[in-house]
DNA sequence: ACTTGACTTCAACATATGTTGAACCTGCAC
DNA sequence: GTGCAGGTTCAACATATGTTGAAGTCAAGT
């Protein structure tokens, strides 16, 4: 079933800038970009359902990670309009899963570097010298 | 006591390009930023040391985990010509700590949403319609 | 109906991260 | 000492990620 609930509040630009912590401007890119989708109000103004803050909170950590907006863009495409915790869940674990494997592959440059087998070549002197 | 060692063999940008895998535009690049660090022959020509495509492939796996080229120069800033295990081994670790910091704040804003409290109001409808 | 704050688009600017091309110079092998 | 592959700088271009300003439109209260 469905729960009975009423038309579903928009947001603003600049609502879904104050709730999401960056600016209108940057609103407008995230949405002209894929971040966020935008319905239009018949004046042409731009109208978010409540995933949008959301979307973009996530968004900016992810690209502290190591993300771009492209990337950001297409790991959110599959998600409807107002998510349901089990589409959020799914994102959220392709987003882990992607970010993981960069930490683990800096991480294993890391070690290949001090230890042992000097991969890196650290402090190389050549052999042939 | 230090080892015996000749003058320790030198890199031209193109070499550092191969062994690192970037542009030689890049490895200019990465010099201009001080993410490496060159000195000149008398002819003004680039030489690097060996630890140069080193750093080089460190920066780049940084760079997808989200460090900018500015953050990376800053944290290979204490490092040696040629650094010690010891100084890779602080410039590692500081750099894991940092990468896992950004993993976490993501982890907790993606935890956050689908569970328990909707920090992130997720479908919200307004309470006070 | 008016006013006014918030919205629209578009172009220009700004910074980060490189790449490319021109014009010129070096280093090394012969 | 000559040739030439590869080095130099500099400016322009390119893409990503935004911000700012101008010129005009919309929405909402009075």
């Amino acid at each position: 079933m469905t729960v009975l609930t009423g038309p579903p509040r928009t947001f603003s630009v600049s609502e879904v800038a104050v709730d999401s912590g960056v600016a209108p401007s940057a609103v407008r890119f995230y949405d002209n970009h894929g971040v966020i989708n935008a319905v239009r109000t018949a004046g042409n103004q731009r109208r978010f359902d409540g995933s949008a803050a959301c979307r973009i909170q996530v968004a900016k950590l992810a690209q502290r990670a190591g993300l771009s907006v492209r990337e950001i863009a297409a790991l959110f495409a599959g998600l409807s309009a107002d998510p349901t915790p089990d589409e959020w869940a799914d994102v959220a674990r392709r987003l882990v899963t992607e970010v993981e494997e960069r930490v683990r592959d800096l991480k294993a440059q890391l070690a290949a570097m001090g230890s042992g087998t000097r991969l890196c070549e650290i402090g190389r002197n050549d052999p042939a010298r």
